[in-house]
DNA sequence: ACGTTCCTTAGGAAGTAAAA
DNA sequence: TTTTACTTCCTAAGGAACGT
């Protein structure tokens, strides 16, 4: 056996498909078969096994009766050669997405408002593309995101600009505009409301953190030197049309939250100008490669623009 | 003796990496 | 950017082992 002429590579430099083949041969004992398992010519694989003996420095195969018998050297490769391909097998299964059977878990921060308008109609979007994927929505905390992106417990966050922490990666992914409600039976529904009128009746707010009486419709009425009473503030959206029912309350709240119970309620512009809510996706800058979070935002593109 | 099977070698094409 | 060297593929042909 020819293997003295061959020169010597640097095992750093050995080409991983000699072990593929390698491999194939271990399991078919014959270069020809092998060469055809492998979609090449058989002097291909003949020449693969010529570098191979130059690498080990072993014959590894030597001509029987039927096809090639495998060195005690060869034999001991199986189980390490196995092993490794296994390794490189996952290493590469890791780096690519596969939908139909990704089995991951997404963990998501929105407020109930992003859950109802946004991720509802994201989920099952993915639902349909990639059924094993799962989600584990939490609730926001502005104070609390930067962390949690950070510490890696959250994937993505869906919430406003303002909430984002700085330098995060971030996508725009729809707006909404705040309107008025208020139940359907009031004397005032239907009616084209003044803003002295707006500004006498009583307020419902919705603010996730419990900081006080003061929210964005209170800053835009500050500017124009007035002011409203907040009888009631609600950490989320799910009981504001509970509350609105039967009683004398109004609410300024993004239309897409509201408009599921046009029926019971009045939904009217206000009658001061509010600058819309913006929504975006944020995720931290280690996922913003990883092709299962890239996979991810490309279906949150497609529903955002969906909804414009 | 001859055909079949199957591995190796020879020589050229194509692609890539290193050097000029 | 061009030239050179190297690698690995291919097809074609050579040769050993074996059965008829």
């Amino acid at each position: 056996m020819m293997i003295d002429d061959i020169d010597m590579v640097n095992i750093r430099n050995i080409d991983l498909n000699l072990l593929t083949v390698l491999d194939v041969l271990l399991a078919e004992r014959n270069v020809s078969r092998a060469a055809e398992r492998l979609n090449l010519s058989q002097p291909a694989v003949s020449g693969a096994l010529k570098r191979l003996r130059g690498s080990f420095k072993d014959p590894l195969f030597v001509r029987a009766q039927q096809g090639m018998r495998p060195t005690p050297f060869a034999l001991g490769l199986i189980a390490p050669l196995k092993s490794v391909l296994q390794d490189i097998d996952t290493i590469f299964a890791t780096t690519e997405f596969d939908a139909d059977t990704a089995d991951i878990t997404f963990a998501v921060a929105a407020t109930d408002y992003a859950q109802t308008t946004f991720l509802a109609p994201l989920m099952s979007s993915v639902n349909r593309f990639a059924p094993n994927i799962r989600f584990s929505v939490v609730s926001t905390d502005g104070r609390r995101l930067p962390e949690q992106l950070d510490r890696q417990e959250i994937d993505f966050a869906v919430t406003v600009p303002e909430m984002a922490p700085r330098g995060a990666p971030y996508a725009e992914l729809f707006e909404d505009r705040y309107v008025c409600a208020i139940d359907a039976n009031h004397p005032l529904a239907g009616k084209r409301l003044k803003l002295d009128q707006f500004c006498k009746l009583d307020h419902v707010l919705v603010t996730p953190s419990s900081d006080g009486f003061f929210g964005p419709t209170d800053e835009a009425l500050a500017k124009l030197g007035r002011e409203r009473r907040v009888a009631v503030t609600i950490p989320n959206f799910l009981s504001l049309p509970s509350i609105l029912r039967n009683s004398d309350f109004i609410a300024v709240a993004p239309e897409r939250v509201l408009l599921p119970f046009a029926e019971e309620l009045a939904i009217f512009p206000a009658p001061l100008s509010l600058s819309p809510v913006k929504m975006i996706g944020v995720w931290h800058e280690l996922s913003d490669r990883s092709p299962a979070h890239v996979w991810l935002r490309g279906r949150m593109t497609e529903v955002a623009t969906a909804m414009k």
